[in-house]
RNA sequence: CGCGGGGUGGAGCAGUCUGGUAGCUCGUUGGGCUCAUAACCCAAAGGUCGCAGGUUCAAAUCCUGCCCCCGCAA
């Protein structure tokens, strides 16, 4: 059971291992882009491409039609990565082995949707992935094994999906055969230790100047690649795609608002923020724009030294 | 037929409402200044104004159709 491109290499590596794949679960397909078209889910692309039965049920809890197909499968086990919906109990019961997920943290932090998003924008250094024995908790249940890895200084949360998407699989690769021989006792997690990462809403991509340069370089990776982080220019919004703090601040720039421009050259526009630290932004995009080099944004709209980019507390959005 | 913005020298934009000389900030090239420079000064090159048709003495600008890009919403 899985969705997005994050489950792919799971799907991929339970097929190469030789595990018999007897359906997938994957949301509905749903209208997305521009215009009309229905998106096609990941997984389902890959479960159709080899001759699986795909099943994407709007609701489980009390769907009997699933209910059904999995007391005909009587699977060995469920594996679960990012479906995106909540598994009642009666079905956790079924698989002999149980449900196991591959969650992109090393639990118990960040429980929740969005363990990627928050791990960067919270500035840490290492994440991982955990494969766990579903309960009906949220993120809740004991650990079978888990793997941590370094988050690089400028990578964004697509760049270590991608990563952990196939950190995970590896994982659940060695991991799957050990539990069928019974090798593995489960480690209950911490609930002292549990934090959460909740779904991404679009107010969490607003910024505030008064924050510290650091902190809003670490949303811009960690908010990709959506819901970004921006501001406002003028009423229009103003999306920051790359950015990093820049050192070059001194005792003057403290001075100065937040959301000054203190510079502009060949790297970007630097704007000041918290406690005298500024940020460059190197890559922005203004709605309706494409995406452009800071430079030239700043070039198009004549943007200059002094100019401030509003404060978020004048804007009505 | 979900809502909306946009396609103008290499880049990002103004000009379009109120048709009539192709503009701005950069970049590029050449020259100058300087111990030196990505800084500064001077000069130059470079544009079928997305495509097609229409209106007009005259269209980047007004009308019609088409192509492409992007934001929002889902």
């Amino acid at each position: 059971m899985g969705t997005p491109d994050f489950a792919v290499p799971s799907l991929k590596r339970l097929l190469a291992d030789g595990h018999e794949v007897a359906a997938v679960f994957t949301q509905p397909d749903k209208p997305a882009g521009r215009g009309h078209h229905l998106h096609v889910p990941p997984v389902k692309q890959l479960a159709l491409e080899h001759d699986i039965a795909v099943h994407q049920p709007a609701r489980i809890k009390t769907n009997e039609a699933v209910r059904a197909v999995f007391e005909s499968i009587q699977p060995g086990a469920c594996i679960v990565a990012a479906y995106g919906k909540i598994l009642p109990e009666w079905l956790l019961r079924i698989p002999r082995l149980g449900c196991i997920n591959v969650h992109a943290s090393l639990l118990p932090r960040y429980r929740g949707a969005a363990p990627i998003n928050w791990a960067i924008a919270n500035g840490d250094r290492e994440t991982g992935v955990t494969i766990m024995q579903m309960d009906v908790g949220m993120d809740t249940g004991a650990m079978l094994a888990k793997r941590a890895t370094t988050i690089g200084d400028t990578e964004t949360a697509p760049e270590l999906a991608v990563r952990l998407a196939e950190l995970g699989a590896a994982l659940l690769s060695d991991t799957l055969p050990k539990l069928e021989r019974g090798e593995i006792t489960a480690e209950a997690q911490n609930n002292d230790e549990a934090t959460y990462a909740p779904l991404l809403k679009r107010e969490d991509g607003l910024l505030d100047w008064r924050w510290r340069a650091e902190e809003i370089s670490n949303r811009v990776r960690g908010f990709q690649p959506w819901p970004g982080v921006y501001t406002t220019l003028n009423g229009a919004r103003l999306h920051i795609w790359r950015a990093r703090p820049d050192e070059t601040a001194d005792e003057a720039q403290a001075a100065s608002a937040p959301g000054t421009i203190l510079r502009i050259d060949r790297a970007g526009i630097v704007i000041s923020c918290a406690g005298g630290t500024a940020l460059r932004i190197e890559e922005c995009q203004l709605e309706g724009k494409r995406r452009v080099a800071a430079r030239e944004f700043a070039n198009g709209l004549r943007l200059k030294m002094g100019d401030r980019i509003s404060d978020p507390l004048n804007s009505s959005s």
